[in-house]
DNA sequence: GTCTATACCGCGATAGAC
DNA sequence: GTCTATCGCGGTATAGAC
């Protein structure tokens, strides 16, 4: 009788291990960027030698994928609940209170910002993982706001679409700027300032009840860390 | 009678290769980033040996540094005069000019985008040279602007310089997307949408004239590439 | 000023013992 | 599942001939 098929079924030591490379893979990434980051390095951080590594993750690029995967959850798991609760304007808020957040994860966003810029190189691991990232996010801050069109709170004939990928740019930009000078630039209240005038501008004016994003929202927002911009569940 | 202190005088075949070297090298940056790339192949495909490239420029770090302060003189020479023309909000114009001159300008773009991000880690070599980029570049947009509030075009009480960290912010962002995703992020008229809105929220409501900036302005603004965001002449 | 040759190192990945 | 040892490659930088 052949021995049962040795299935990848990780026992709880296994997963434990995965888990702290996973860790120290995303943060070894952010610091340096994919390219520049060496395993042995990680292998290390993590307390295991590189062959080790090699182990759970065959290749590095199999390392940078699952590590993608993996905040993909993560980010699923925290703002995938949160987002989809707020719909029309208070979308802004919500970013705004994400913006709040982000201030205080440095190396979360730094991940990002190295790591999606690195991938628009032709040809890199991440880069599908980038564009579907940004796909998914830009869809899902437009169906909020498309949602306070159809309420009556949006002006009508709003470009949804077009806002949303302006709303993801702003935090983007800001954080390239605020990453380089943090002295220089306050990224809160830099968004703050722009939320509250795209506000007034996409506000329907035959409406009343200007809950504007001033980041006084009261509601139950969650402590969710968020890169770039937020994820959210499909 | 000693020889003549052997100055690093160029003459002109020197200079040639210098600047072949120096074009070559930010293409290669602008497609894989610093570390990525390898003297190398930069050396071949600029027509010489790796020991060659090394004559001119003794380490990466300072062809790095080279290509950057070679840049800063491009941009001053093309940017520089035309920018400080533009007073007011219709610096809004050139911006959408430069949003349309860049969208040509792939591998430019590409460049910036790499380069920025990648050099927000600690210690990178370009940092120093990026944050005082974007300072320059903030203080010309706000000084524009500012002389648009000087002159009763622009709402009084205006932050002239959160507005031009804010317009930064989203041509960068945009760029991001659009290099991820040319196909699903139109970059020309979304930073259009974007720039008649802003118009509109900054413009002094006491006053007539609105020369929104919808890219039908004729001055002569010259063909100018730039990355991320122009830089002006100090 | 440019070359060939090479030193030297660190990288990702593999082999095989335990 | 983790280790040590090692391979093979490609990187930056240097030495010295021409």
């Amino acid at each position: 009788m052949p021995a049962a098929i040795h299935e990848s079924r990780p026992n709880r030591r296994g997963v434990e291990v995965r888990e702290r490379v996973l860790r120290t893979a995303w943060e070894a990434f952010s610091r340096e960027g994919f390219r520049a980051c060496s395993l042995a390095r990680i292998a290390a951080d993590a307390g295991l030698s590189q062959a080790g590594l090699l182990h759970h993750f065959p290749t590095k690029e199999d390392l940078l994928l699952a590590v993608l995967r993996w905040r993909d959850e993560l980010e699923l798991d925290q703002v995938g609940r949160t987002l989809p609760t707020h719909t029309g304007l208070s979308v802004l808020s919500r970013l705004l209170r994400l913006v709040e957040i982000n201030v205080e994860l440095t190396d979360v966003v730094r991940s990002f910002t190295v790591l999606s810029a690195e991938s628009v190189s032709e040809g890199h691991p991440a880069r599908d993982w980038f564009r579907a990232r940004y796909t998914r996010v830009r869809a899902a801050v437009a169906d909020a706001l498309q949602s306070g069109v159809d309420s009556g709170e949006i002006r009508a004939g709003t470009d949804c679409h077009a806002v949303a990928t302006e709303v993801c740019a702003v935090m983007d930009g800001l954080q390239l700027q605020w990453l380089l000078d943090p002295g220089a630039v306050d990224m809160v209240a830099l968004f703050r300032d722009y939320a509250r005038r795209l506000d007034a501008a996409l506000r329907n004016p035959a409406r009343e009840a200007p809950d504007t994003p001033d980041g006084q929202d009261t509601r139950d927002t969650g402590d969710t860390p968020g890169g770039t911009a937020p994820s959210a569940a499909p």
